[in-house]
DNA sequence: CGTCACACGGCTAACCGTGTGACGGTGCTTTAGT
């Protein structure tokens, strides 16, 4: 069927170029990694892709309140037939979805990661009476933010999806730099996929950043400061803290100041949670102080500021937040309330994602002399965390030393003897990338620039500064100061470094002739090969394999330090 | 990893340096006990 008239009839759209250019790339049976801003109809994509096919299309989610609400929104159409499996059914919703299953009756079936490895279920969808035709995974940016640390069965998608005999693949996210697009390819293994990238440049919402406050401890000068930022700006309000005890005192901070203001995070009880975004979707709460939690799935049109109280862990993780603002497109804003002591929370979580030296040599010795071993038996044997085993064998099946199936691992060759180090190895490059994201977050907090052009510099796109909505475009004088949106209404701001630069920021053009394009492979020294995210006069911005994320200055490429590939 | 609160010893009256320990995000799952 024609798809202009599929989306007409089923969702009543009418496709936007990005959404055609991914359902073209299906129906002609590519794999697909899609890279568009949220509420930019992601999930049209699947949707639509999977009916143009005909078959089952298996829909991998992460949390099971957006699997639910996917569920809800099909189920509405009437137009499809779908169902869900987790952990949270009933024992006889479960049976009916995987009798439906078998029947081949099923549409669209969505499910976590963890479901897809799970046996029963991966069995049920080997036998079901329709073929698989394509797998969709949402949020898939995950594979990489959650994969290492936190929830491994991310990792383990690449061989459950191949395991299911190979179906196309579409892969979706909002936020993803070019690192973590590669990342996401390799992972999910996407055979030679069309790439669709939106414009991540939202011109509506204001970027600033402000200092906290110099004389008190971490803890006082950044809430005091955040308070201010949330007063001084429109609601509704978001801000974004690094911890459950912050959230809590943030909104009892405001709610002093008579704002209506709750708290939201994962301390908090399932209902109590529900009360909460509810209440700020219906207009009943002015500001919400949340952890990362609160997020995914969360499409509030009318958000008019977000304030981070403290730098999250990467740019990725930032510029998915304040993208909560303003998605109707009228004028928001987005503070960063900086202070160096609030990178230590990113530090601690960069340090965890090396898995601890202690626990890897048990996992390893327990798997020494042994061909197969069942993961609860390894978990048993080894005396680690179920989760630290998880990690551990996700690793090395990455390393290509093992696989992992129906619960149990299998080894066709012997461990070599310096498993534990390469192990080791792979945690420490993670580290070091992980660290290197800590600093480009540092670098748009300190940055003289403008804040549009490093943000989107970040994500290999070519903006060409002023963008005359950022704090140091206005302060600066590169725009007429009469923006109609400044950052906030203190203009003096004593306290801000910027400040003291100003006079140095010229208008660029992203990309100079004589330096290579932004996308090409450049070797450094020490560091080997890395991609060209963005150049202009003042810096290079390269993703290196080992590294990560590294700022140079062009003098690099004429003093031999860098040179370009091929 | 790094901050901060608190205890302690030093040494001598009003506090100061050093040491120690607690704390810090994201969700699936599954199961034991009500």
């Amino acid at each position: 069927m024609d798809i202009d008239q599929l989306a007409r009839d089923v969702l009543d759209i009418s496709p936007t170029p990005a959404q055609r250019t991914a359902l073209d790339a299906i129906t002609a049976g590519h794999d697909v990694l899609a890279v568009l801003p949220t509420g930019s109809g992601k999930s049209a994509i699947y949707q639509l892709g999977g009916l143009a096919l005909g078959g089952l299309t298996v829909v991998i989610s992460p949390l099971i309140a957006l699997q639910r609400d996917q569920l809800h929104s099909l189920e509405r159409r009437r137009k499809a037939s779908v169902a869900m499996l987790n952990s949270t059914q009933k024992a006889a919703d479960r049976a009916a979805a995987l009798a439906g299953l078998g029947r081949g009756e099923l549409d669209f079936l969505l499910l976590g990661p963890e479901q897809l490895a799970n046996v029963e279920t991966h069995h049920a969808l080997l036998s079901s009476r329709r073929a698989i035709t394509m797998l969709a995974v949402d949020e898939a940016h995950l594979v990489s933010e959650w994969g290492h640390d936190f929830r491994p069965e991310y990792l383990r998608l690449g061989d459950t999806i191949a395991a299911l005999g190979g179906p196309r693949i579409v892969a979706l996210t909002a936020t993803a730099a070019p690192p973590v697009r590669t990342e996401i390819i390799r992972e999910l293994r996407l055979r030679s996929p069309v790439v669709v990238i939106a414009d991540f440049d939202r011109p509506n919402i204001g970027l600033g950043v402000r200092r906290a406050h110099s004389y008190a401890s971490e803890e006082l000068a950044v809430v005091d400061r955040v308070v201010e930022v949330v007063l001084a700006n429109e609601t509704p309000a978001l801000v974004y803290a690094p911890s459950h005890p912050r959230c809590e005192d943030i909104a009892q901070r405001l709610q002093r100041t008579g704002l209506r203001a709750a708290a939201y995070h994962a301390g908090l009880s399932s209902a109590r949670r529900a009360e909460v975004q509810d209440a700020f979707f219906a207009g009943r709460l002015d500001v919400v102080a949340a952890t990362s939690a609160f997020g995914m799935g969360i499409d509030k049109p009318d958000v008019r500021t977000v304030v981070h109280a403290g730098v999250p862990s990467s740019v990725d993780e930032y510029y998915q937040e304040i993208g909560r603002a303003g998605r109707d497109g009228q004028p928001a804003k987005a503070v960063l309330v900086y202070d160096e002591r609030t990178l230590r929370i990113p530090r601690l979580f960069a340090a965890r994602t090396r898995i601890a030296p202690a626990a890897v040599k048990a996992v390893v010795s327990a798997l020494s002399g042994v061909d197969r071993l069942s993961i609860a038996e390894l978990t048993r044997i080894s005396k680690v965390s179920r989760q630290s085993v998880d990690r551990v064998i996700a690793e090395l099946a990455e390393l290509g030393l093992l696989t992992i199936d129906d619960e149990s691992v299998q080894i066709p060759a012997a461990l070599p003897a310096d498993s534990t180090e390469e192990v080791d190895a792979a945690g420490r490059r993670r580290q070091a990338i992980a660290g290197s994201r800590i600093d480009s977050i540092r670098h748009y907090a300190e940055t003289v620039h403008c804040r549009r052009a490093e943000l989107l510099a970040y994500f290999g796109e070519a903006f060409s500064p002023p963008c005359g909505n950022c704090d140091n475009d206005t302060l600066l004088g590169t725009q007429p100061a009469a923006s109609p949106h400044a950052v906030d209404g203190d203009t003096s701001r004593p306290d801000q470094p910027s400040a003291a630069e100003s006079g140095q920021h010229a208008r660029q053009s992203p990309t100079r002739p004589g330096l290579p394009a932004p996308g090409a492979t450049v070797i450094h020294r020490l560091w080997g090969p890395g991609t060209l995210l963005s150049q202009d006069n003042h810096e290079l911005v390269i993703a290196f394999d080992s590294v990560g994320y590294r700022h140079l200055t062009p003098a690099a490429l004429t003093n031999g330090l860098l040179t370009v590939a091929g």
